[in-house]
RNA sequence: GCUCCCUUCGUCUAGCGGUCAGGACGUGGCCCUCUCAAGGCUAAAACACGAGUUCGAUUCUCGUAGGGAGCGCCA
């Protein structure tokens, strides 16, 4: 049997770190079995859902590049087969109509709680043929065994056994004529021939309630895997006031998608001490047998540090087009500088993100802004006049710009004073960038262009004390 | 309140009855060095607690404590 499995966001936000785990999990593991992974919008609260909200989790999984191999399909384009499926049981009297109202239902409740019962339907108009109470549109009830457990073997949890008894009966048709959420799943799992439901531990609790109408409509059980939560660095709920929980916007944070991938996959999962995975290591891995039990948190100390690792190991130019949305992003006219790749090779082992890299750009775009005045203060003093015009007259000399050719030019210039680089690079650094922190002196000449790099040198000198 | 789930360094985790409890991020130190980084070496840092089972428990069982989820005409 080909493994199946698919991702069922509702389309009521964007895109959460959390579900797009759940999304890389379930996509892993079909992968690894060459089965196929859905996707499915699970759109039936007409009240919370949004054209926008679908785009962006669309939008997301595209940025990771988690492709589902059969949807999107829409939940509310199937209310038919929701509504079939209902009167089935209807008339096999699995289910039946209930026209409790919803105030009679919270009075209800409000009264088990206070005296400390678990709060639930009890199960009224379950065999009643009573005249039905006129003024109320009735909802459809599915008939909960009344005895007996629910055993669910899932593959992270293990074995977890319910009592029926703990069950109520719950509404699969409400009156305002859509389906309920734990119907509607189980539905499209078993139309759609889900192998394995992969999805958080929030889920755990719906899930004997979702195998009893599965036993009631015939249809083969899946095998679950309900994934421990994701938290925030404090261990509360991951919220924005944690910082992005958008996918979006951990891009927009500068984050390549391959990190994020990785790191998202370590999370609740591991190889033995395997840290870096690609993709196509994921797909041979992973299994959701080895995912662990209890909740992680998120931590993006570590998930800088991977994205710094995919920059500097990825091949440039899979990384420049990433860079050029962030140079966009930032303001600069990206075809008026360097080679983005050039920017990239010079700032990969100095940033963890593609926001920092394109900020750190800024330098060899357009002519130089200003000085800080400390560097300025430092290393443009009278001292520097001899390196600076050393270094410009070896750089006018440069035949063939390139890194290679500045740091040749540079090095003869510096043994030609008779004095270490750093004599030389320090002033020319602050020439350069009007700062004292930049990549190592080479490229920074490079990437600011010839001419350029002789204009700044030629401003600096002004600047020297007499 | 009831039901269900979880518990190894600060964090992510390895472990699957006998280990100096391993790795990674982060942190400290040293080295390298044109600044900043990167890199190399190195250090500190954990089995929540209590019973039991066993020759022996981080590992198995049961409690306790602490977290979490569910108990909707939300998903």
């Amino acid at each position: 049997m080909t493994v199946r499995t698919r991702f069922a966001p509702s389309p009521t936000g964007f895109l959460h770190v959390g579900g797009a785990r759940t999304a890389l999990f379930s996509y892993l593991e079909a992968r690894r079995h060459g089965g196929q992974f859905i996707l499915r919008v699970e759109d039936t609260d007409r009240e919370r859902s949004t054209q926008a909200a679908v785009q962006a989790i669309l939008d997301g999984m595209a940025w990771l590049g988690l492709e589902h191999d059969e949807g999107p399909f829409f939940q509310t384009q199937r209310f038919d087969r929701y509504r079939q499926v209902a009167h089935e049981l209807l008339e096999a009297g699995k289910a039946y109509r209930c026209w409790m109202s919803k105030e009679e239902l919270e009075a209800m409740r409000a009264d088990q709680e206070a005296r400390g019962l678990k709060p639930r339907y009890n199960g009224y108009w379950r065999d009643r043929s009573d005249t039905p109470p006129a003024g109320v549109t009735p909802v459809i009830r599915f008939k909960n065994p009344l005895h007996g457990e629910v055993v669910v073997d899932d593959r992270v949890r293990g074995r977890v056994i319910f009592d029926n008894a703990e069950l109520d009966d719950l509404i699969i048709w409400r009156s305002d004529d859509s389906p309920t959420y734990n119907f509607g799943v189980v539905v499209d799992d078993a139309d759609m021939r889900i192998t394995d439901v992969i999805r958080g531990d929030d889920h755990l609790n719906n899930t004997p309630r979702q195998i009893n109408i599965y036993a009631a409509l015939g249809k083969p059980v899946p095998r679950f895997a309900h994934l421990p939560m994701i938290l925030g660095p404090d261990g509360a709920k991951l919220s924005k006031r944690h910082g992005a929980v958008n996918v979006l916007g951990y891009r927009e944070d500068g984050f390549l998608p391959q990190a994020l991938l990785n790191y998202l996959v370590r999370l609740g999962w591991s190889h033995g001490d395997q840290e870096i995975f690609t993709m196509v290591e994921m797909q041979a891995l992973f299994s959701a047998d080895d995912v662990n039990h209890s909740a992680s948190r998120f931590d993006v100390e570590k998930l800088r540090w991977l994205n710094q690792h995919y920059l500097k190991t990825l091949d440039p130019a899979l990384v420049v087009p990433e860079l050029r949305w962030h140079l966009q992003r930032a303001g600069l006219d990206v075809d008026s500088g360097p080679q983005p790749e050039d920017i990239v090779i010079a700032l990969r082992e100095r940033v963890h993100t593609l926001a920092e890299m394109a900020d750190k750009a800024r330098v060899w775009f357009g002519p130089l802004t200003g000085y800080d005045e400390a560097a300025v203060g430092k290393h443009l003093v009278a001292a520097a006049r001899a390196p600076l015009q050393a270094a410009h007259a070896a750089l006018a000399g440069v035949q063939g710009w390139s890194a290679a050719a500045v740091h040749d030019a540079l090095n003869a210039a510096a043994q030609g004073l008779g004095v270490g680089l750093g004599k030389v690079a320090q002033p020319l650094r602050v020439a350069i960038t009007g700062t004292q922190v930049s990549p190592s002196i080479d490229h920074t000449v490079f990437l600011a262009g010839q001419a350029e790099a002789l204009r700044r040198i030629d401003a600096a000198l002004a600047k020297l004390p007499a």
